[in-house]
Parts: C-alpha cells; structure tokens; sequence
DNA sequence: CAGTTTTTTAGAACCATTATAAACTGCAAT
DNA sequence: ATTGCAGTTTATAATGGTTCTAAAAAACTG
C-alpha cells in the first residue's frame, strides 16, 4: 500500500488507525486544507468509525514535522493544515474562515530582499485577506 | 492627551487604566509586536500597577477592530499583534517566535492575478519563516 | 449629593491542544 | 501456542490562551 511509505518515513508503524487516516487525507485527486475538528468529522463520515483525537493529532503533527503535511498560517483559534506540500499561497475568507489555493503563478515571484544575519529563509507565505 | 482621541475613536471612553494601555502601546518612537501576556508584563513593568486581563483584551481588541492595531497571522497559540499599522510584512524567527519587520519596499509589489468573485482584498500579507 | 450607567476586576467557563496512564495490538522468542 | 515486550490507541485529565460573568468600583448626570 502506498501509505505505508508515508507513515514509516514519519517514524509511524501502518496501523490501522494511521492507515485509516490516510485514507482520508490522500485518497484523493484534490488537497484540501482543514483543521482538527474537520478531519475528525471526515473520518467518522468516510471511514465509518471513530478515531481518538489524540491518534488524530499525532499523526497530522508526525506527516506536518516530515513535510506530508503543511500548516497554514492564519488567525484562527484553531490550527489549519493543508494536504498541498506545494509552494503556494493562499486566499482566505474572513466571512467564512475557509482557505483557497493561490498558485504560486498568481503571485509572481516574490523576492525578499532583505537579510537576517544567521537565519536563512525556510518559506515565504503570502496570505490574502478577503472581505465582501 | 493624545490618547483621548483614540479611545473615544475606538468607542471607549478614556479612563485611567485605558491610557495606561495606551502609555504602554503608542507611547514610543518604535512600534513593536506582542501578544497580550508580553503586553500584560509591559504593564506592570511600565505603569507599576496591574491591570486586569479582561480589560487588556477588551482595549486591544477595540483599537484592533478600529484599526489602531494589527493581528499578525502566525502559527502559534497565542495571538500576535502589531502597533506598526502601515502595510507592511514580517520575518518570523520560527526559533524564539519573534516577529521582525519587513518594509514592503524589501519585498517589492505583490500583484494578485487571481480573482475571487464579490469578493475584494482586504490585505496582502508576508510571512517569512526563518530558521538557521 | 444621589441615582444611574459604565468600567474594572477576579474568577469561572470555554475550548483547542497536549499529556497521561491504562488497556490493547502485533510481533518475536521461547 | 504462550508469554513477553514494545509500540499504539484510547478515554480522560491537564494546560493555557481567550472569553464570559457578575459583583464591586468608578465615572457621569442632574
Ligand atoms: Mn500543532
Ligand atoms: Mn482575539
Ligand atoms: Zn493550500
Ligand atoms: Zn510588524
């Protein structure tokens, strides 16, 4: 099965439970960008079965710490990842809270032209507030 | 005073531990980012007397909302604002969680090519991750 | 000043996230 | 197979930032 490459390379054995999750966050043509709560709830709809938040959370933060997954940076109570490891961008309405995808070839490049003496740049996010 | 106006502005009447905050927040040549318990530890630094957390956040989130203050969008659990209210970007120092600015002129125009049907652009923000 | 409204405050409530510790699972050695 | 063991899942508790509450204090009005 193709998840189990993902779940060893995050350090994870293929359970069933993991594999389960992945079913919900791979098995798809789309990505698609969620918080905790919205994962739950799409796996008690897809898999038919109740997964512990606990399982939940640590999968999600083992595929985000191995780059499976990526964490959106929003003002939000709650945490928003996203399936699309892609360099992107994103809009996000303030209406509803929910993200779209901004490709990269929507923004141009974008070049930072300023340095931090010792740091270098681990990624560069543009985040586009929408109102009505 | 000054700070009188803003707070009438905001809608709150200018009382003693409200131009407190305001000493704390406005009365600078630099701007500066923090979240609310950093803010609260100002305070005390600052004014030498406590002030409660409600009031803290009821005042932060009334010039927020009016403008007088900026939210930040960064993963984290605690909320980050900004008194640097022109357009502007951040370097974020994923190491100790501290925001620097990024002038827009040292990241030159933004130019979103994509549209998002009745709705309009509220903001085009930066995020710079740095590690090291 | 007296009466009314607004504000401040300490503490409770809320809720996303993280920690805990006991039950469970899968595998391996005997 | 039986047992032992390490890793996993789970329910539940703990944590901590933020918001709510209701009573006391302060500010305003006439
Ligand atoms: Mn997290
Ligand atoms: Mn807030
Ligand atoms: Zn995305
Ligand atoms: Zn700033």
């Amino acid at each position: 099965m193709k998840y189990i490459e993902k779940l060893r390379n995050s350090g994870l054995r293929p359970t069933k439970q993991r594999l389960q999750i992945c079913e919900v966050l791979f098995d798809t043509e789309k990505t698609f960008h969620f918080t905790i709560n919205e994962l739950d709830q799409k796996i008690k709809d897809k898999i038919n079965n109740k997964i512990s938040l606990a399982t939940i959370y640590n999968t999600v933060h083992a595929f985000e710490k191995k780059g499976y997954l990526k964490q959106i940076p929003v003002n939000s109570n709650q945490t928003y990842f996203d399936t699309n490891i892609t360099d992107h961008h994103h809009f996000y309405n303030l209406k509803d809270g929910k993200l779209i995808d901004l490709e990269n070839s929507d923004v141009g490049p974008i070049n930072i032209k300023r340095k931090i003496d010792g740091k270098k740049i681990k990624s560069i996010e543009v985040l586009v507030k929408l109102e009505d």
